[in-house]
DNA sequence: CTGAAAGCGCTTACAG
DNA sequence: CTGAAAGCGCTTACAG
């Protein structure tokens, strides 16, 4: 007895409209072939008894369940919320829910275990964040369950039915080009996690604009990060300490371009006047940092709003199963200049 | 024809090990009265036909759905991706599976959204974050739906079955204290989203603290701002453009803090030598900004632990609906300290 | 254009 | 300690 009364089924709407429940179903899913004034009759009564549907029966019952999963395992911060905004606003336009999971990729059986939630839990959807996105085990588990999925930014695309990726190499080239148009040669990179497909990418960038510039890449100005402060922080410091240290700093993402600045400072360094820093991502701690990064604004919440759509094109066109036509959707950037990188200082 | 064998059902499993399909359930969810022998047989079988129960049936035929809603709107990168990971520890733990939503509570009809998304999905328990947690018709509409829910830091615990609380104001009181002994009597204040409760709490720790060492308040010296970096830069630099501007500004979180000390370096202030900033929540933008912030800590992934913690206590014991006794947990604090704040300079 | 029946894969009383 | 039947609230063929 909490006062409520007991929740309207769908028998309670079709009753009271005066009609089968299949007809009921059939409005409520906007499937074709019933009269306009039925509809209506139908659409009046659920309004009247504030029928809301119920996902378990529905999921149990049909092949939607309107629910996607997300799967992802180290992710920034930024990152993180920025992307799951994205999705939740998309998922939102869609009548969608999203199921957000975390999965070690570094325990064993990581793809037996998003495959099964994701089949014990009937999403109609996956998707999956780097570096679960280019984890073979895992897309091959998942790509074997049958159901759509959508990898971000994967490094691999052969398996992929759908995936969305972000000119990282290109970005990093034109980062690195910039530094070196500032007069900078030595320069040295702060690698991403390496299980990250885009770390690949951003150093491939690095590589290439060296190339290009005729400077030869020096495996002494290239250290590792894992793409949070800390680690930036330490391969800076590594770098800086080095017999030859590097006059500019390209940081695969921000949180290590921020730890970055802090080891430069430790070591007593002027930023950008002694050293010139760049980072990744455009996330909030490139305004916060002292200097403000120099970066690349990459368009998060554009990407995850891109991967739900995918998503919901696979389920609509192909009815729930995977196979379909691949679809893939590329995102550009945009070089954003704030204080951290300088010309540089003539000896 | 995707090649794997059909994923197996309870009767399967019943069929394999000899027994009913009635069984089978009361071994999977740990029921008693099987004999030990009987339970042995059904688990080789589950294992043997890689058996996993399907949530919306569970979900459709029994009292549990094994999951839970978390709902947000406005959260820092930094606590919402903190929450979410203790939460989903948590829900692991239990083998509960976590669904996000996001709700703009400045948009009307939140509360039946809210309580509509909850009773569709069927979830066993709802985790409401500020503002959320304090807005008090979505609390409402959630507590007529009978769903199990616990609110984190709610400014206000009427209506509460389950709630969460941090020493927010005494926390703040300690921060103030420590920068009266460090000298300084103009302290300005920066008030975080007036819908959280931590703000105002926040807030009354400063007062109080002001209060007990004798200083008057003045209202010229506290502003508002909306948790985000940009509003703390903004409010930073009003009070800072004062008449009377303050020799230390207390702001309620750290990116408040972070945008307040940009506002200072804009108008050629150094932090700590003219100004002291201090900060709130020990997130990680504390330790890259310059000078790192002195802040309090805030264990946000306990807190998330612990609210998933009551919740499943609360579906364990009175089996999914709300009523019973209430459950709260608190939590504490560490004061951090870092170079955003120094002793008064004499003048 | 509409509906009666069966079924999705579990759990719930109830009976023994 | 164990099971046969009914039912959760929908959708799916199928029939008209």
């Amino acid at each position: 007895m909490d006062g409520s009364t007991r929740r309207a089924k769908i028998d309670d709407v079709a009753r009271l409209a005066g009609v089968s429940t299949k007809t009921v179903s059939r409005v409520l899913n906007n499937e074709p072939n019933v009269r306009e004034a039925t509809r209506a009759r139908v659409r009046a009564a659920a309004k009247a008894l504030n029928y809301m549907p119920d996902f378990s029966a529905r999921s149990l019952a049909g092949q939607k369940s309107y629910l996607i999963a997300m799967f992802y395992d180290t992710a920034s911060q930024a990152y993180l919320s920025q992307f799951q905004a994205g999705a939740l606003v998309q998922c939102g336009e869609y009548g969608y829910h999203l199921i957000v999971e975390r999965c070690d990729v570094s325990s064993p059986g990581a793809g037996q275990r998003v495959a099964g939630i994701a089949a014990r839990l009937r999403v109609d959807g996956v998707i999956l964040l780097p570096p679960l996105s280019n984890h073979s085990e895992v897309v091959q588990k998942v790509a074997a369950s049958d159901v759509p999925f959508v990898q971000i930014v994967p490094a691999d695309v052969s398996v992929a039915a759908c995936y969305l990726n972000m000119d990282d190499a290109r970005a990093a080239d034109e980062l690195t080009t910039y530094l070196i148009g500032l007069g900078h040669r030595r320069i040295g990179h702060i690698k991403g996690h390496p299980a990250h497909g885009a770390s690949v990418q951003r150093y491939q960038g690095y590589c290439a604009a060296l190339a290009r510039a005729g400077i030869a890449l020096d495996a002494l100005l290239v250290n590792e990060g894992l793409f949070d402060i800390r680690s930036g922080e330490k391969a800076g410091r590594e770098l800086l300490e080095g017999a030859h240290p590097p006059t500019a700093i390209f940081a695969a993402n921000d949180d290590m371009a921020a730890g970055a600045i802090n080891a430069a400072r430790g070591l007593g360094l002027d930023v950008p006047t002694d050293l010139s820093i760049v980072g990744f991502d455009d996330s909030q701690i490139a305004s916060v940092t002292y200097p403000p990064l120099t970066t690349v604004r990459q368009p998060i919440e554009d990407m995850a709003r891109g991967s739900v759509d995918l998503l919901i094109e696979a389920i609509k066109e192909n009815g729930g199963t995977r196979a379909g036509k691949p679809r893939f959707r590329h995102f550009g950037f945009d070089l954003v200049e704030r204080g951290s990188a300088a010309p540089l200082r003539k000896p």
